[in-house]
DNA sequence: TAGATTTAACAGTCATTGATGTTATGCCAG
DNA sequence: CTGGCATAACATCAATGACTGTTAAATCTA
C-alpha cells in the first residue's frame, strides 16, 4: 500500500522524477512557509492531481501540514523524522560511509545495525564481500528484508513492537532482546551532533540506541555532513563512547580536528 | 536473487505456466524414481535450458537431486520440507482455510501466527477485514512483510536466529520471545497429522510450535487434506490439544467424525 | 446555496522485471 | 580427444506495476 523505505533495486527513471518534483515542492514551502497548490502546479508543471499526491506523500512523512486552500511547512524539529523522507536524501554521502565502514569489518565478526538508512546501505553492501561467514544483528526490517538472502551471513533479527515510522522493531522486547547479546562491533547513526555529544529527538530510539552500544565491544558513528554541528532534544551519548566515527569527505578541517580528540575519526572518500 | 517465498500480489499467468511445468516434472520424477533432462524436455514442451533452470530450482529446495544426465527424486521424508515449495501447492485449499479462520477473530484481539504457508494466506487477509485495531505476533517474515503496511494492524515480530529453509526466526531467542507473550488465539499449521496426534518432522519447529500453543488461551490448526492420516518424526501434540481444527471440504466424513471426537472441526467451504 | 477545493474513479503510458529461448562456451566421461 | 551434457551470456517478449492525467463526485467555506 504505502511505497517502502526500501524496495530493492535502484530507483527508476520515473521515480527519480517523482522525487526531484517533491524536492521542489519542499524547497519551496520550506522557503516561503506557505503554498497554495496550484502555485505548486504552476512551478512544477505537473498537474494539479499529481501535486496533491506529492502533497499527501509528503504530509504523511510529516514533511509539510496539508489544510484547506494549501499546505505550509512543519517546525524544523520534526522535520527530520520519517525513515522514508531521509532515505531519499543524500544518498551518495551515505553510499560512501557505507563503504568506508565495510574496512571496519573482518572474516567471521558479528556485527549489529542500528535502524538507520545508512544502514541499510551498508547491509547492501555485505553481501558483494567475500567476508566469509557474517553474524549480523538487526531490528531493522529493510535491513533483514536485505540480508535474508545472502548466503553466508547467519542473521539475527531483534523483534518487538513494529514501528511503521522507522519500519523497525522497538520497545521494551526490542531492548531486552539487544541486552542478551554481544557483538564485537555495532554501526550506528543518529540525527544530529555536536563535537562533545550525539543527540536523537525520539526516546524510545535513544533507548534501543543505548542498548545497542551496551551490547558492542566496539561502536561506530556513519555520520553524513547534514547531522553535524546540530542537536536535538535528547541527549544520546558522549562522542567519546564511540570508538570510531565516519564522516564524509569536505567536512571542515577545524571540525574535524575538534572532533578526534574524542574519537577516531576516518574520512569517506567518494560518494 | 533467489525467488522470495513471497512477493506481493497475485501470481502472474507466466508463473503460473511455470508452476504448473515443475509440478509436471515433480510429479515425473517421483513416480519413475529417475529421469532424464531430455525426457523432461520431452514431456513439458519446454526448451532444455527452462527444464534446466526448473531442476536447478526444484534441487535447490531438496525436492530432486540433479546428477550428471538426469535426476533422481528424493527420500519422501525430505519431500515435504521447504517452505517455497510447499507454498505453491494447494493454494486453493489454503485460501479456504484462510477464509475460514477469519471466523475466529474478532475486533481487538491479539493473535499470534507461526511459521507455516497456510498462514500467510491469513495475514493478507487481515487488512480486508474491518476488524478494527489487532495485534499480530509471528516469527514468519514473508507475514511481517505483508503486515507491516496494513492500517489498524499492530503488529509484533518475533525476532531470532533466521532460518532460510522456513524464511523464519527460529531458536532460543524467539522461543523465549513467545514464552513472554500471551494472545487470545494462535494460528497453526503442521506437516502431518493422525485423528489422534500432530507431527512435524524438525524437532526446532517442534519446540517453537510448542512454545505458540503455550502462549495462547485458544488453538486452531490448520490443514490441507493432503496433511491427513499421516505421520512425520516428531510427535508435536495431541489433537485435542488444539480447541479448534479447521479442514477443507471433501475430506472422508468418517474421519470427520473420528477427529471431531478430540476437538471442535470446522470445515471450509469453496477453494 | 454557490464557488472553489479536494478526493475518488477510471484509464493510458511507460519501464522494469521475470520468464523463456538461442547461442556460445565450458565441463565431464569414455 | 571427442561427443554429449551442463552452464553462462545475451536477446526477446509479455506483463505487472508505478505514475500521471482526466473527469466526475464530494466536501468545505464563505
Amino acid at each position: 500500500m504505502t511505497p517502502s523505505a526500501d524496495r530493492s533495486g535502484p530507483p527508476s527513471r520515473r521515480t527519480q522524477a517523482r522525487e526531484s518534483r517533491q524536492q521542489t515542492i519542499v524547497a519551496h514551502v520550506v522557503a516561503n512557509g506557505v503554498a497554495t497548490v496550484n502555485e505548486l502546479t504552476e512551478l512544477t508543471g505537473a498537474s494539479l492531481m499529481t501535486v496533491h499526491r506529492d502533497l499527501d506523500e509528503l504530509a504523511r512523512q510529516g514533511v509539510v501540514r496539508k489544510f484547506h486552500g494549501g499546505v505550509s511547512a512543519q517546525p524544523s524539529t520534526v522535520f527530520e523524522s520519517s525513515s522514508e523522507y531521509r532515505l531519499r536524501v543524500q544518498t551518495a554521502e551515505k553510499e560512501a560511509l557505507a563503504t568506508a565502514a565495510l574496512q571496519l569489518i573482518e572474516p567471521g565478526m558479528s556485527i549489529m545495525l542500528d535502524t538507520s538508512t545508512t544502514n541499510l546501505f551498508l547491509a547492501r553492501k555485505l553481501g558483494d564481500l567475500e567476508l566469509g561467514p557474517l553474524t549480523v544483528v538487526t531490528n531493522y526490517l529493510p535491513a533483514m528484508q536485505v540480508l535474508r538472502s545472502m548466503q553466508d551471513i547467519h542473521l539475527i533479527g531483534i523483534g518487538g513492537d513494529y514501528n511503521t515510522t522507522h519500519d523497525a522493531f522497538l520497545g521494551m522486547s526490542a531492548i531486552e532482546a539487544v541486552g542478551a547479546l554481544t557483538v564485537d562491533i555495532v554501526f550506528l547513526s543518529t540525527s544530529a551532533m555536536t563535537v562533545t555529544t550525539t543527540y536523537h529527538q525520539e526516546p524510545d530510539i535513544v533507548m534501543i540506541k543505548r542498548a545497542m552500544m551496551q551490547a558492542g565491544q566496539r561502536r561506530a558513528l556513519l555520520m553524513d555532513p547534514t547531522k553535524l554541528e546540530r542537536t536535538a532534544l535528547h541527549r544520546l551519548a558522549p562522542t567519546s563512547d564511540y570508538h570510531h566515527l565516519v564522516l564524509n569527505e569536505g567536512v571542515d578541517d577545524r571540525l574535524v580536528s575538534e572532533l578526534s580528540e574524542h574519537t577516531e575519526v576516518t574520512i569517506a572518500r567518494g560518494g
